[in-house]
Parts: structure tokens; C-alpha cells; sequence
DNA sequence: TCCAATATAGGAATGATTGTTGTATGGTTG
DNA sequence: CAACCATACAACAATCATTCCTATATTGGA
């Protein structure tokens, strides 16, 4: 709590108390929340707050690299604040997602031919899968899986 | 053309001319197009063709699993019409992508911790960098730089 | 305390994607 | 070849996430 005012005090970045519940809202937060997510928490402190003040400090903080937007469900973004270098998974039927620590820089040397034509600068990798949660409801109502699959995808 | 034919008859998938177009749009498409891509392209021999259609045929052939859909682009969906798995690397400038063919199954295992809570079905390599292209104009005008990446992040 | 810079709420606008509806067409069957 | 049924079509409305705009309010530094 006071961690954050004093990591965010000065540097052109205004700390009002909008932002102070995001911030709070994030911290330590591995749940990996869409902005809408975000919202609905921040709602419950100041009714009143708009979209677009979350969407403006998210914008803001990832511009300080320190939020990273995960662009990994093709329904919505989703926001880490560990911008610490990671890589995540994504239930392919629920959409929930977790985080995978594992560091692979050293086997994830691209190809010369792509060497020639890009300069690289990152890479994140995306695993699926089918979270605990879903293998179970899996389990139960096997019959209507295709339904779930094909409703869940999109 | 005519393997494209004889690829798709029966099967519960009708030939259109409509689909026809798309069907050889894509075939062999390295460009990763996204909808309005193609949609602009059959345009050229059907103006009068509905955005629904291009979307319709592409939720069909993704659900036969023919065509890959790529989540890497944050402002829009790409489309891959090679179904083999294999990796992709996006130009953080203009957002053009590249097909990367390394086989890095081996060294993806996920870990432990992960792999008791998701069954794993697959994994994506996202490769971020510039493309050659970019980087000739980056040093052109590298006084605008900022305002470049700014524009095209989003 | 005052002021300039910037954040806020609210709502409108955008852009991609999906849904709906009535009509047209492809492909199978007789 | 004719008829029929399932399904694709065009046209457009609707949805959803996200961004933009504007007038007002607040923050933090002078």
C-alpha cells in the first residue's frame, strides 16, 4: 500500500485514488484479469468510475512496462502485472488462464531464414489445454461436449 | 483448382463460387490475411459479396480444421491456411507476420505444476520483432520514432 | 495557496465480429 | 432431367471490446 505510493510518486504519474484501487486491485493479482474485470472490482469502490479511466491507466502503466497485455484469447486482452519475461496457458473451453515460469530462451533460437528478415526482440509462448476444472465438467456432461466446445471457443 | 474441387466435394460442404474464390485465395496464402483482407480480395470477382459469407467460410473450414486461426495481433484475427503446427513471428511496427517451422515440441515441456492442473493439448510460439521493412524506415525518420510505435502498438 | 498539467466521468464513436432473415442455390434423390 | 431439402447467400442489424472526445475536476509542484 505504501510501497505503491512511494513506487509511483513523482515521474509524471498522478496518483489519485481511481488509480491507487487499480493499482491495488493488480498488485500480486495472477489472475490475469481483462479490463472489464478490473472494472467491475474497481466499481465497487467509486460507482461512479468509467471505462475509460481503466482503460487510460492500463495503457499508461503497460506503457511503463509495467503491465503486460496478453494477447492470447482471441475474445478480449488480458493483463498481467508481472511484466517479468513468462509465458502463460489458456483452458481451452473456459478461457481461464495461468501463468508458466519455465525460462526457454536458450531452445527458442529462431531459424536464420527468419534472422534475415526480422530483428528479434521477444517471444511469448501460448500453451492450451483443458484446466481441472473443465476436465471434470467434461466428465459429468460428456454428452453435450461438442455443444460446450463449439460455444466456448468463440 | 481442380484438386481444390475434388478436396472439398461432398463431404456436407458446398461448393459456391463464392467459396470457390475463397478457396483459392487461400490456397498456399503465406500472408496470413485477416478477414477484410480476404473479403477485399473476392471482392475484385463478386462485389457484391457479403462480409457474413467470408466469415461463415471461415468458421467452416476452422472447425474442419483447415485453417488456423492466429491470435498474435492484438487489433485483429489472421488467418493461416496451412493446418500443420508451426509458429509465427509479428512485426511490432506494421503488424505483418512471418511462418516460423521449427519443431520445438521437444524443448516446450511444461512444468510440474502446470501439468496437474492443465491437461496440455498444444502450444504457439509468439517471435516478436522488426521486420526489414521497418527497420529501413526506422532509421529513415527515426526522429518520429516514438510517435511510430505509439501508432501501430495499437 | 495557486496554477498548469493531466485525470476524470460520461457518452459517443469505432472497428471487428456475430446474429438474423428472407431468398437463392447446390447437390442428392427419384 | 425435375423436385426438394438443406444450407449458403446478401443485406443489414446487433454486439462487444476498445478508443476517442469534451467539459469539468483534481493532483502535485511552484
Amino acid at each position: 500500500m505504501e510501497k505503491i505510493i512511494e513506487r509511483y510518486k513523482g515521474k509524471g504519474f498522478k496518483l489519485t485514488p481511481q488509480r491507487m484501487a487499480i493499482l491495488k486491485c493488480l498488485d500480486g493479482n495472477t489472475s490475469h484479469p481483462t479490463a472489464e474485470d478490473i472494472f467491475r472490482e474497481i466499481k465497487k469502490q467509486f460507482p461512479t468510475v468509467s471505462f475509460a479511466t481503466v482503460y487510460n491507466t492500463i495503457q499508461t502503466l503497460r506503457d511503463r512496462g509495467e503491465l503486460l497485455e496478453i494477447t492470447i484469447d482471441p475474445r478480449r486482452k488480458h493483463f498481467d502485472p508481472n511484466p517479468a519475461p513468462h509465458h502463460h496457458v489458456i483452458c481451452s473451453s473456459c478461457g481461464c488462464l495461468g501463468d508458466v515460469f519455465t525460462d526457454y530462451t536458450e531452445a527458442l533460437r529462431p531459424p536464420a531464414e527468419i534472422t534475415e528478415r526480422f530483428r528479434i526482440t521477444g517471444n511469448h509462448i501460448d500453451f492450451y489445454g483443458i484446466c481441472a476444472d473443465c476436465q471434470k465438467k467434461e466428465m459429468r456432461n460428456n454428452t453435450h461436449k461438442e455443444e460446450v466446445k463449439r460455444c466456448q471457443r468463440r
